[in-house]
RNA sequence: GCACCCAUAGCUCAGCUGGAUAGAGUGUCGCCCUCCGAAGGCGAAGGUCGAAGGUUCGAAUCCUUCUGGGUGCACCA
């Protein structure tokens, strides 16, 4: 139930039979006209800008139309006060059990409440995370997958048919540099001295992989040319890596519905389909890119390439797809990979990457445009760096020496729901600042808690009210007079309520998963002020020991907050908590 | 040199396909704890929304230019 959008109805519906009286011209767009919650509450519970976006096109003055549009609405028995109000703005009230209605609609959908149909059962490909198979998780990766975990989540709230991906980058050199790396842990188990030169990975996460390949191999390989063990370990390795990653994913709640590997394009033509199926559109050709200028490397020297014509999709300048010796980019089988996503007719794509990989979004969306002929909107989600604090300190990471945090150290240190939800108290464009202090802070400046303690509350009301006998089951809230429930800061909790439904359509359509950490945020805080106000107004009190009534009606309100904030952190990937420990 | 992202209160940040007097936390100042959980509450002060133009009935939001910060820039993944 989205009363914004009923009312938004009401609105259209008055402004259609204005038009059939012949008050309003025929042939209108009413796409813009807005129904919305006031900047400021005085103005009344709703406001709709219809006069003054059709006072243009009707060529009439907006309060003309106004006047018109209030007549209409004050006959609907939803409405109790219409008015029209500065350049043309019309304020509405409404009826106290209307607003009542969002709680009782609250405690019958439950976690459904919010939900919407606005995907239509879209197809949605949502990749994220896609780190190289080359060892656990980072931070960076972290935001990236919390961040990806959510939009996904939220989009299926939102009635999208959503498939989380992973994509394995296991075919480039960074996966033989790994079997290399995990050659010398092999040797290591074996006993021999090994030196970790530039250009392997010294981790220790390497050594348990190495140990058990000496138990799988023994010593066969020990001093046997690269061309007999390379390909053998690779694939061990990368197996080792993705479990690895698998687990890391697991410890934060992030489940794929499929991981796609690079290597499964090779050798089935599917990067040559691709590239003959752009060649077909006469995007390929070969050709030598101008240097770039300003910047021109030392060893730079003309080259013919086979080339990508991306600047006729929006890119810069052309990518190749082939190297001078003629082998593949890495762009190419990137192109292949999401040839198959829109093969296999997902009709909209969302990449999350991090955001050092920002030169790399035109030309991605350049191949999706040209793959699909711009049937197939591709939007790229850049994550921002998180910034490491202790105690106000900055914390510096050095893989050197061995002072770079992982995701398993965050989510050992402070938990997965609080790694969650903190990844998410910024947009994904804005660098993020997470201290390992402040996240774990019993304060009203860590949104984490504040919303948690708000359930929690919730919660002990809850049980206060059983162990007093009092029948506070979602069954019997449902039935609960409401009435009684006037006072502004009651009322200004049930719009915020109110508001759900609506914020979770913005968030879903902007794909901006913070937006709803941030209503949860404040909808903590007008339940907290309700709270406060009861320490000075007893009849504000959520429990009222003589009055079972007033205490039903008042637990049915929060009870239908904290449904939200269920549904809320639902979306977040985060566990709302009954008590505070 | 080019591209992308960012710039909002002292600080950290929200700000809804453009809407009314631009919001929150924190910090500062004043008052408040016999009270369902004070791990706080109420109030005040605090802004040329980086700058200048433009579009619009209306711009923090859209366009152009500029300034300042971040990131990335043939063949590496």
């Amino acid at each position: 139930m989205n009363l914004f959008a009923e009312i938004r109805t009401l609105v259209i519906d008055s402004l259609t039979a204005l038009q059939s009286e012949g008050v309003l011209p025929e042939g209108l767009d009413f796409a813009n006209v807005a129904v919305e919650p006031p900047r400021d509450a005085a103005h009344g519970d709703m406001a709709t800008n219809a006069a003054m976006v059709l006072a243009k096109p009707a060529k009439m003055k907006p309060r003309d139309i106004a006047e018109a549009l209030v007549a209409k609405l004050t006959a609907d028995d939803r409405i109790t006060v219409a008015e029209v109000a500065g350049p043309g703005f019309l304020n509405l009230r409404l009826k106290a059990d209307v607003w009542h209605g969002v709680i009782t609609a609250a405690l019958t959908k439950g976690a459904e409440f919010g939900m919407s149909n606005m995907g239509m059962g879209t197809r949605v490909n949502v990749e994220y995370v896609s780190a190289n198979p080359t060892g656990p998780l980072h931070v960076g990766h972290t935001r990236g997958a919390v961040f990806g975990d959510a939009l996904a989540s939220l989009l299926a709230y939102a009635n999208y048919d959503v498939t989380r991906e992973y994509y394995i980058n296991d075919a480039g050199a960074q996966v033989d540099v790994l079997a290399r790396s995990v050659y010398l842990r092999y040797l290591e188990a074996n006993g021999q001295e090994v030196a970790f030169v530039d250009g392997t990975y010294p981790g220790d996460y390497l050594i348990p992989v190495g140990q058990a390949l000496a138990g799988a191999y023994g010593d066969k390989l020990v001093g046997k040319p690269e061309s007999v063990w390379l390909e053998d370990i690779r694939e061990y390795a990368t197996d080792a890596m993705m479990h690895l990653i698998r687990e890391d994913l697991a410890s934060l709640g992030v489940e794929m519905d499929v991981f796609y590997s690079e290597k499964s394009l090779y050798g089935t033509g599917q990067i040559e389909g691709a590239l003959k199926a752009l060649e077909n559109k006469g995007l390929i050709y070969e050709g030598v890119l101008e240097p770039p200028k300003g910047k021109k490397p030392d060893d730079w020297e003309p080259r013919e390439q086979t080339l990508f014509k991306s600047s006729d999709h929006g890119d810069d300048v052309d990518r190749p797809v082939k190297k001078s010796d003629g082998s593949w980019t890495y762009f190419a089988p990137d192109i292949a990979y999401h040839y198959t996503k829109v093969e296999r007719e997902f009709d909209e794509l969302i990449d999350v990457f991090g955001a050092d990989h920002g030169g790399y979004v035109k030309r991605m969306k350049a191949a999706v445009s040209a793959l699909s002929d711009g049937e197939v909107p591709l939007d790229i989600k850049l994550t921002q760096l998180v910034k490491l604090f202790k105690n106000g300190e900055p914390f510096k990471m050095s893989k050197r020496a061995g002072t770079f945090i992982m995701l398993r150290d965050l989510v050992e240190q402070v938990g997965p729901d609080v790694t969650r939800f903190v990844m998410l108290t910024r947009k994904n464009d804005a660098p993020l600042d997470f201290d390992f202090d402040k996240v774990l802070e019993q304060s009203k400046d860590n949104p984490v808690f504040y919303v948690q303690y708000a359930n929690a509350r919730i919660c002990s009301i809850l049980r206060k009210a059983n162990e007093a006998g009092i029948d506070v089951s979602d069954a019997t809230l449902l039935d609960a007079e409401l009435s009684g429930l006037t006072h502004e800061a009651e009322i200004n909790l049930v719009q915020k309520l109110a508001e759900w439904p609506r914020l979770v359509e913005v968030a879903a359509r902007t794909h901006e998963p913070h937006r709803v950490a941030f209503y949860l945020y404040e909808l903590a805080g007008e339940f907290h002020a309700l709270w406060n106000k009861g320490n000075d107004v007893v009849d504000l009190r959520f429990f009222q020991e003589d009055n079972i009534a007033a205490t039903q009606s008042k637990t049915a309100l929060i009870r239908a907050v904290a449904v939200v904030i269920s549904a809320g952190l639902g979306i977040l990937g985060v566990t709302p908590v009954e008590e505070m420990r």
